[in-house]
DNA sequence: TATTTCACCTGCGAT
DNA sequence: AATCGCAGGTGAAAT
């Protein structure tokens, strides 16, 4: 997957509650509408559809694939990953502050990615030896991910 | 409304955790297994029975409505009103020491009424101008009250 | 039992 | 002034 086919859609910066206990990820509300298929109404197709909420993949920048339950909380009126949510924060160990990038296929739009980086200068070093601003992989083992694959 | 169709049931004086942000109201327990639907059961055809809980209507001296949700909270074997609870507090000014009253209709036992009181004579003057204990209505507006039947 | 997930709820800042 | 998004919470259920 070369960089050039990866659309970007928007970036978050985290919040405290987004890499904290709560184990969910707000998706601002513009950007939700936008970019991601409904979890109300239901997906186009790629997304596996649950009783609540979609089942959405992402790729990350080593081609491994993580799922996160998308829903739609009525009560804050707020779009949010939730399951897989930490695993993904543990693993990439996202801080506050941190960012989540957020991009699609160019082609094929219903393929989507995601990609982190750090916040400020000052921790970048060790992702910057790896050549870009994405964080590396180098913790991330082929048992982490096999895990993901389970649905609800 | 006449007060004479008021029955009372019981009243609580407010501790600092019930006005504050704790966002709920202890019922005692011996008065909420008396007097109130069970949350867990269901109620008697007034209340309106949710996923969780009730959601029980009180008026109050202005006989406007204040739906408030009744849950018992296993954790610490309580019954609580949850949801619309920090609405009245604030309408009301409510604070620690002052008292929540809990009356029903004398006939219709599921028509219930709510009322507060202030816990020492000092501030007790405005309220006694209107020619009763209960504190006044002249800062609540309809609007307050309409909106509380959202909630699913 | 401890942790994660889930569907709620509310204060507050931005608008 | 009133509304809305969302950060930061809850209890309960699932795991």
């Amino acid at each position: 997957m070369s960089e050039e086919e990866k659309h970007p859609l928007f970036e978050k910066p985290l919040t405290p509650s987004d890499v904290g206990k709560l184990n969910r990820l707000v998706i601002p509300k513009q950007h939700a509408e936008k970019w991601f298929p409904s979890p109300v109404l239901g997906g186009y197709g790629g997304p596996v559809a649950g009783d609540r909420g979609l089942l959405l993949a992402f790729e990350d920048e080593a081609g491994l694939t993580w799922r996160f339950r998308y829903s739609y909380w009525n009560s804050s009126q707020s779009y949010v990953l939730t399951k897989g949510w930490s695993r993904y924060v543990k693993e990439k160990k996202l801080d506050a502050g941190d960012i989540v990038c957020f991009l699609r296929h160019r082609e094929n739009v219903g393929r989507l990615f995601i990609g982190c980086k750090r916040a400020a200068a000052a921790s970048r070093s060790s992702a910057t030896a790896a050549g870009h601003p994405y964080l590396g992989i180098s913790s991330l083992h082929p048992s982490d991910c096999s895990s993901h694959a389970a649905g609800k």
